[in-house]
DNA sequence: GTATATGCAAACCGTTTGCATGGCT
DNA sequence: AGCCATGCAAACGGTTTGCATATAC
């Protein structure tokens, strides 16, 4: 009933933004989103959860999917590592912890980080996004 | 004369920090802070740069290298993409624009970004580094 | 002489792709 | 029925590695 519920949400969160509510999709989606908590994953990483839940889903389709989400905004890209790409299930603006000892991503506490003077876009260029990353090292 | 001068100068700037000063590296360090000015470069790029210039010199040796002086604190490292990696010739803190379509990084203008309320690193780590990337697309 | 750097080619690893099959509307 | 998503395995591309050779001190 509770699994009824959480599916019905998540074929509601794709079919929001056109995309086909697929047995893989949604149960993609249940473990991205569905407990409501926000979370900072690699494509590996989902695919792994997915066979602990005994998901039948293939690699490149968690790969198509996470793509085919953030392109249709419902999650963020970040970019931190030069090998692993992590998605992001916050859409708002907001900067990242990332611990380059255990390569976990982290949202940075509170919300009050702010800006000043952000340079404007160059001429016939407009900016898609402003990432903060914060590099964080154990202290010995 | 002018190269002679040039081969010293780098030369320096390697003992200082105690790497040796193999002809492979004061070339490339020729080719990446010779002419005094800054820029963004990925290590293919600087090994086709190095192979125009006729220098001997191995993709291997290349990557070795780049990743000997950033460790030195000769370059810095910059991480934008999934799937290149920059290296950096200016050294202080500043943030950069990257253009999604033609894959080039560039320093933002002016010098005058600056973060309000950084938050404080969790206890026992230390900030290695705060990355701003400011990501571009062509306007149509 | 000894430690360290270099070159080469093969391995690596996360990611992408091509194509045949299966599922959604 | 038609379009789109999925699975598989092979390819990809930037990077790293192992080891023999060469170079700096």
């Amino acid at each position: 009933m509770m699994d009824t519920q959480d599916k019905f949400c998540v074929t509601n969160w794709l079919y929001k933004v056109g995309l086909r509510p697929t047995q893989q999709r949604i149960e993609l989606a249940n473990l991205l989103v569905g407990n409501n908590s926000h979370q900072h994953i690699t494509a590996e990483r989902l695919f792994e959860k997915a066979k602990e839940a005994k998901i039948s889903v293939s690699l490149a389709t968690v790969y198509n999917t996470l793509h085919t989400f953030s392109e249709a905004g419902l999650l963020n890209k970040v970019i931190v590592d030069g090998a692993r790409c992590y998605f992001d299930t916050r859409l708002d603006n907001h900067s990242h912890f990332y611990w380059e000892d255990t390569g976990q991503l982290t949202d940075t506490p509170g919300n009050f980080l702010e800006i000043k003077n952000l340079p404007e876009p160059p001429i016939n260029s407009e900016i898609t996004s402003v990432d903060i990353i914060i590099r964080l090292k154990e202290k010995n």
